[in-house]
DNA sequence: GTCTATACGGAGATAGAC
DNA sequence: GTCTATCTCCGTATAGAC
């Protein structure tokens, strides 16, 4: 029984019509974004678009989960890092990395962080990677208090969700442009000066 | 020569449908709000509220100008407040201040920012309003650099740029609900920890 | 699988009576 | 000034040939 479809051209087609997409979706945003401007943009027929994806809604679902990070692996190799606050600086920074990747990737993800707002099948999508996140974060936060790197005065579950927050203000940072490692800096600074106590 | 409209009621009316905008366009967005629902939501027919505005589009930034933050005069007394860093400081949180007086306000603020990236007109608008508040973000972390109140490493005007996306994280932070005032507290001790180094 | 052509619905905006 | 009724366009999605 011959398989009457590629599966692995299939991948492809979905791919390259997302890769498309998601520049646009960053750009101009989800409702902004006409079906037609993405058929331009990647060349071919309203017809050809919908034999890959069930409608706009679906391609930009698939465009968020496929960028979707891994932070399960990079946490692992983390757990073990010496000594704890590093290892939570550098998971902090490996969550703000993409804003600095490039300004569509920052554009995107708020985007989707808007929509998330207004559509309770992205909002679940993007919860359960914030969720994620946080849990990290709170875990490595815990690991560093408790190897008394960190102010008594941060709570752990609070903190974390804090951390993810200054995160997100990487991505807004993303928005007007400017020296993206610069503000990495800005934000490792940020961070380190939030969890130690400041000489007053 | 009598006047044919009464100027306080034609302004009344503005507002009124001002507000009942403001409100969906926080919930669900420029695009996602439609003019039969704001209509709906200003008790209204169509014909009435073109009678005021000329378009969605000039309802959306008379809205955001309406809220337009007076920050002069804030700032001119802030500009005699000792000691300098709690100057700038208290800067910080007033312009934070409407993060945490609503969950709305901020989806309003991120509307608009958004909006921003999309729109000419917007930006134009936003970008005047940024220009002000990191310009008086910079008066005053100057004044408390000179004054050794402020970690020399912090440059005046990335510092006042960085200190403007950080009020932006207190704004994101209250798409998530929780407690507005611990939010708060968690963006002053952040801005103190960026401000100050601390001992490593 | 891919195209062209088009159906369908909805949203912004207007016309014109009152 | 305000309403009802409606026009027009445009965007999503589909039909059906190839």
């Amino acid at each position: 029984m011959a398989r009457t479809v590629d599966p692995v051209k299939h991948a492809a087609s979905r791919r390259h019509i997302m890769d498309s997409a998601a520049v646009l979706f960053a750009e101009h945003g989800l409702e902004r974004t006409t079906t037609a401007m993405i058929c331009e943009a990647a060349g071919m027929s309203p017809g050809r678009l919908y034999h890959y994806f069930t409608g706009k809604k679906s391609l930009f679902i698939a465009v968020l989960t496929a960028d979707r990070r891994e932070t399960g692996q990079v946490l692992e190799e983390l757990r073990r890092t010496e000594p704890p606050l590093e290892a939570l600086l550098a998971f902090v920074e490996h969550l703000a990395a993409p804003a600095v990747a490039h300004p569509l990737v920052s554009q995107l993800v708020l985007e989707a962080m808007m929509q998330a707002q207004r559509d309770e099948e992205v909002r679940a999508i993007l919860e359960e990677v914030d969720a994620e996140e946080r849990a990290g974060l709170e875990e490595l936060l815990t690991r560093a208090a408790e190897a008394g790197e960190v102010d008594a005065e941060v709570e752990a579950r609070d903190g974390a969700a804090w951390l993810a927050t200054l995160v997100g203000a990487a991505y807004l940072g993303g928005l007007d442009g400017g020296d993206p490692s610069a503000r990495l800096a800005q934000l490792r600074r940020t961070v380190r000066g939030y969890l130690l106590l400041p000489r007053v």
